[in-house]
DNA sequence: GTCTATAACGAGATAGAC
DNA sequence: GTCTATCTCGTTATAGAC
């Protein structure tokens, strides 16, 4: 048996490896401070690695971290994507399910953790275009992933492709403004809505 | 007839006061490079202004200067939808117009220039709660503008609320992944799913 | 109101011992 | 792989002449 000879900073991450530490303390920072925001010395202490060790697993300094951190709040927010859709009978019931964890999530952060994918990649589409590319891969494979889903429940091809669209667009802008508002009602009332749009296509 | 001493930086500020150059030349670079991305020498420099001009007129720096860069940009997006809204004849078709304004000037700036206020207040939660605060308040007169509308073309008061709420989530996340993705699609489809969920309510 | 100079601090990144 | 020390540069903000 492995023993962990450090106690990461982050609870639950005492059993990780330095680099993924290091990731999701980038990945945490940047979703509530953004890419310009964070500091790489901040990152390295709450993953409770040295500042050595960040540059030795990310050579290409912060925008290559950064850029792993989008990738982490990818992953996570397909995983949510995918359980909600698994989950649900019809994708309508899916899409206002899934708008429902992101609210509670919001406000069990108080409202301070909102897309990690968003926040990292804004404003960087002048200084760091390795971002902005990250953010639209990610972009892309929600979308996808509810596309494919529309698809498998008979939806039309181009009703399918298109209600993905609007379903990402809107479940990030209204996260966005719950987060402004500190009230999950923006993102009750786009589930609501969001289900009632793809109701419509039937 | 009062003469301008200073030629201003930018294209057609010549005429106006040194405040008003300075709030909107850090409207516009906070709306590339975000708050913390954007330095008070590189506003002042853009603005034609010396970095003492600055801190004369927003004696609280940055972060005073920010929240009236967000107000300024409120004033803007305010204009644009007062017009969409007068324009069209109803306000199904004025939203989709809008999105289409949105999706023409976010490919005329080559997909950098997003939405100022978004820009301006994300990641600013822990930081700058002045900012947030100002960013609300811009999203809740976006909002009243849209609801105002529809009561007025006679759609029921709890219809009309949450309609305006996801006009605005949904017009504010598809220019967000129309800026990623560098393509007005989802702005386009965006507006005409939005005209069509309107119209599901008369 | 405008300008320059500078203080005080923190950033990203690197070197090299261990 | 980890750690510390340090280099260099830019940041916000202030002081004080004009």
């Amino acid at each position: 048996m492995k023993t962990t000879t450090e106690a990461g900073r982050e609870a639950g991450d005492a059993a990780l490896g330095t680099r993924e530490r290091i990731v999701r303390a980038a990945s945490r920072l940047m979703q509530r401070q953004g890419y310009e925001g964070t500091g790489i010395k901040q990152i390295s202490r709450e993953a409770g690695a040295t500042l050595g060790s960040v540059y030795h697993f990310f050579p290409g300094g912060k925008q290559e971290l950064a850029t792993e951190a989008i990738r982490h709040g990818d992953q996570e927010f397909t995983d949510i994507l995918r359980e909600a859709l698994d989950g649900a009978d019809d994708p309508a019931e899916a899409i206002a399910a899934c708008a429902r964890t992101v609210a509670e999530a919001l406000r069990a952060s108080d409202w301070i953790d909102g897309c990690p994918v968003t926040a990292t990649s804004i404003g960087t589409a002048e200084s760091a275009p390795d971002l902005q590319r990250a953010a639209a891969e990610a972009f892309a494979r929600w979308r996808g992933l509810v596309e494919d889903e529309l698809r498998a429940s008979g939806f039309a091809e181009e009703s399918a492709r298109e209600l993905a669209h609007t379903v990402i667009s809107t479940l990030e802008g209204a996260e966005l403004a719950a987060q402004l508002a500190r009230d999950e009602a923006p993102l009750l009332i786009a589930g609501r809505h969001l289900a009632r749009l793809i109701d419509s296509y039937r």
